[in-house]
DNA sequence: TATATTTATGTTATATCGTAACGCGTCAAG
DNA sequence: CTTGACGCGTTACGATATAACATAAATATA
């Protein structure tokens, strides 16, 4: 981990109890909806997810899931994991071997990331048009997109600010 | 590792000695006018990912260069591939732990890599419309991008074509 | 040229991330 | 009230990646 600090998945911030209950509140909903189990370990992997309010790697949730009495071993947490990410509760940020709580469950959307390379806080933002971009530049392959991951690295408005 | 063929990297085929000997020439070509040292582990390293044309492991290559004299352990490979990649010889696909050469060096591209679900081919688009779109959306919330993962899971044409 | 400085290579050792496989429990459908 | 699918937990291991250090080569400096 290049930095021990916890970086906010947004840039600005806001009332994280309120979004936190809320988008668990749709999560649940739409997993209702849809027929999937919200267990009790799924469930309180995603509150984990949006309480932390970061990206969280696989090992550092194994921790907190272990010392709440669920399962101590890592495929435990690589399975709620999973499991959240299929639904799109969580998106998985591969640049940090980490997973962050989606903020928008249940809407389609294309997940960006903007990962800091200074402070390493991580940002998801509206991709939308760079998903149409992308799905446009598959098409003059003959190639059908059905998931992606856009994340970049660069400079946070914060870190941008600070340095001289 | 879910498939042990060898997909290409182009889903077209053509003639790989003839585009691995020219782009290999264009990156010696960058290489020499950027002061960055091209030094036989590292030249050797893309003759591979050139000739192999496709996404490879990083104790993949490790394995071939060992095989021919150079050293054996995996910070060999992992700093040649580095190289590489900052140099913009070569481009990291995440999804894949694994790394490509890159068709195009020293043209500024955004590399989008489209990844197909069935056959584990990797295909590397052009991604200039959407690196603009990520760049606008980045913009708006005060993040500048500096590098950029793009990567498409889907499926390619011949699987398309081959499924019932 | 001789020496200092930087850069690259190779090593050992270890950290970190991820998954296969199996047994048990639970829950919902018939 | 069985049975079959699914979820959870475990052990064990595999795969990926990096830290730290010694040596050597290239480059810069005196």
């Amino acid at each position: 981990m290049k930095n021990e600090s916890q970086p906010s998945l947004a840039f600005a911030s806001h009332d994280h109890d309120h979004c936190a209950r809320d988008t668990l509140a749709r999560a649940e909903d739409v997993a209702a909806h849809a027929g999937a189990r919200m267990t009790p370990v799924r469930r309180r992997t995603l509150e984990i997810l949006l309480q932390e309010h970061r990206a969280m790697g696989a090992y550092e949730v194994l921790e907190k899931l272990a010392a709440e009495g669920f399962g101590s071993q890592p495929p435990v947490a690589y399975r709620a994991l999973e499991f959240l990410v299929e639904q799109g509760f969580a998106h998985r940020v591969r640049r940090l071997n980490a997973f962050a709580a989606c903020m928008h469950p249940g809407q389609a959307h294309a997940p960006v990331f903007l990962i800091c390379r200074v402070c390493d806080a991580v940002a998801e933002a509206a991709g939308e048009p760079v998903r149409a971009a992308l799905d446009a530049a598959a098409a003059e392959a003959g190639f059908t997109v059905e998931r992606a991951n856009i994340e970049a690295l660069g400079i946070c408005p914060a870190c941008a600010g600070a340095q001289s």
